[in-house]
DNA sequence: TGCAAACCTACAGTCACTTGACACTTAAAG
DNA sequence: CTTTAAGTGTCAAGTGACTGTAGGTTTGCA
């Protein structure tokens, strides 16, 4: 039986997370010691581990709900994760696409910054100007 | 002199967005018609394009206000402006490297996926079980 | 038995907006 | 000059995924 904290430390989840977790219902409601702290098994354990691994690969909290969904009933077609998991796959890319291209502005805004003052830096300017993007990043980089 | 609607067209901006960056102090307080709506000229077209074009290069509403306040005063050294875009920089570097690693999970994944029963589903065994991973992707994916 | 560490609840705060409700203003059409 | 639709106003609450705080209680060990 392990008590939160120990849990916590186990799946790399703060204890504050668990509890939130418990109170949007992706986590079931464990068993309390008589003092009314609560104690877990394994089973919790494997859940805890799913949720934070999912949430690592970028999945919503939506997502991992469908996903606890779809493994905690093994007859459903294995369509419907691979569904998900690929709709994450494609935001994934289009993210990084993004952030190469904001990356490519900025280095060439730090690289010309001369280090005068700030009338003269290109850093500004260009936060300035957008014509003089190189890139058309319409989209927020983020 | 501009609407609130036309300044926001003008820079891909909604309303109510400029409405908040007036109330965070982002924005100035415009003047007024005597029917009590805003009404902007080219400052402030000017400086919601930088706000804009900032947020785009994915710099935060702080670091935004410091950068108008480095445009603002233009006796300060532009060497705050390239710390502040140096460590942008830096940010969106490490999100693509921990994009890529995502990716390449995500990828391997749904690669092998079969298409039977959940039970038997690649996606959700990889969730379930950590140690299958290639990579360490300790922190989140965002 | 004494005590620190860990636990409890309840609620506020974060970021960058977005949404909703409901009333008022403006510009153009008729 | 009136109507009307689109736009604008304020204020408050909601979003996602937590994090932090305040103030009190329980647990496990020496």
């Amino acid at each position: 039986m392990l008590t939160i904290g120990t849990l916590g430390k186990k799946t790399g989840t703060k204890v504050q997370t668990i509890r939130y977790y418990e109170q949007i219902g992706l986590m079931p409601e464990p068993g309390r010691t008589e003092g009314g702290q609560r104690r877990y098994g394994d089973g919790e354990l494997d859940r805890l581990s799913f949720i934070r691994h999912s949430r690592q690969l970028g999945f919503s909290l939506e997502a991992i709900r469908e996903l606890l969904d779809l493994s905690d009933n093994p007859k459903r077609p294995c369509h419907e994760a691979d569904v998900i998991a690929r709709r994450q796959l494609d935001q994934v890319d289009q993210r990084i696409a993004r952030l190469e291209a904001l990356r490519k502005e900025l280095k060439r805004m730090v690289h010309e910054c001369s280090g005068g003052i700030s009338s003269d830096c290109r850093v500004l300017e260009v936060l300035r100007d957008h014509s003089e993007c190189l890139t058309n990043h319409d989209e927020i980089g983020a």
